[in-house]
DNA sequence: GTCAAGATTAGT
DNA sequence: CTAATCTTGACG
């Protein structure tokens, strides 16, 4: 029995999956060796009804990966500095995909630690741009196929995860509708989510 | 071609 | 609060 996530599992709306990502793992494999971490906060963007999503005016040379294939990741450079890595959902052509925010560390914290000091592992991966440091993730990972197995994949936790919570996006822009809706899924309480006001007062989901 | 803004983070 | 740093995408 694999655990890693098939292409069925992705192909739903970014609402569906993204609270079904928590829990789960993202496992890199790197130089022969595994990193993985706990999905602990994840974010669903959806296309054109979505005024904070890359995809809400259509596919351009940076959102293309979005209206492909479910299953899929997209990672892009923002700010100039940091990566971030979604997770291409829906339908072909709809343009949805869910954001990877925060992970709690599973397998080679020490390896993640390289080269950044003398780190507390609460903060290694709390972030969508320091995860993906942490776990080596660049452009070229951009369009791989999160369910080959190799280099880059996400598989079934082993633990369930702990209460669910909603808020707002973080850092979003657009209009009201997308700056209020509650499309931040998190593990409240979870010592590895990202350092932000809208933890005080997210809701219970589920 | 030009240019402002960005799904962030670390540091003052 | 602000700097860092560079790609993207909108516009002309």
């Amino acid at each position: 029995m694999t655990r890693i996530l098939p292409q069925s599992f992705y192909a739903r709306s970014a609402l569906g999956v993204a609270p079904d990502l928590l829990g789960c793992r993202v496992v890199r494999e790197m130089d022969g060796q595994h990193l993985s971490g706990r999905i602990v906060e994840v974010e669903a963007y959806l296309g054109a009804e979505d005024a904070a999503s890359h995809a809400y005016r259509g596919p351009t040379s940076r959102s293309q990966v979005m209206f492909g294939p479910a299953g899929y990741a997209y990672v892009y450079l923002i700010y100039g500095i940091h990566h971030c890595l979604n997770v291409v959902t829906g339908e072909e052509g709809q343009g949805g995909a869910v954001l990877i925010r925060a992970l709690e560390p599973v397998f080679g914290a020490e390896i993640m630690q390289k080269g950044r000091g003398q780190e507390d592992v609460r903060n290694l991966s709390n972030g969508p741009g320091k995860l993906c440091q942490a776990l080596g993730i660049d452009k070229t990972l951009n369009a791989h196929d999160l369910t080959a197995g190799t280099e880059l994949w996400l598989e079934t936790g082993n633990r369930p995860p702990e209460s669910i919570y909603t808020s707002p996006r973080i850092g979003v822009r657009g209009d009201e509708a997308a700056l209020s809706a509650p499309w931040r899924f998190y593990l409240q309480g979870n010592a590895h989510i990202s350092p932000t006001p809208f933890n005080q007062n997210g809701s219970l989901w589920k």
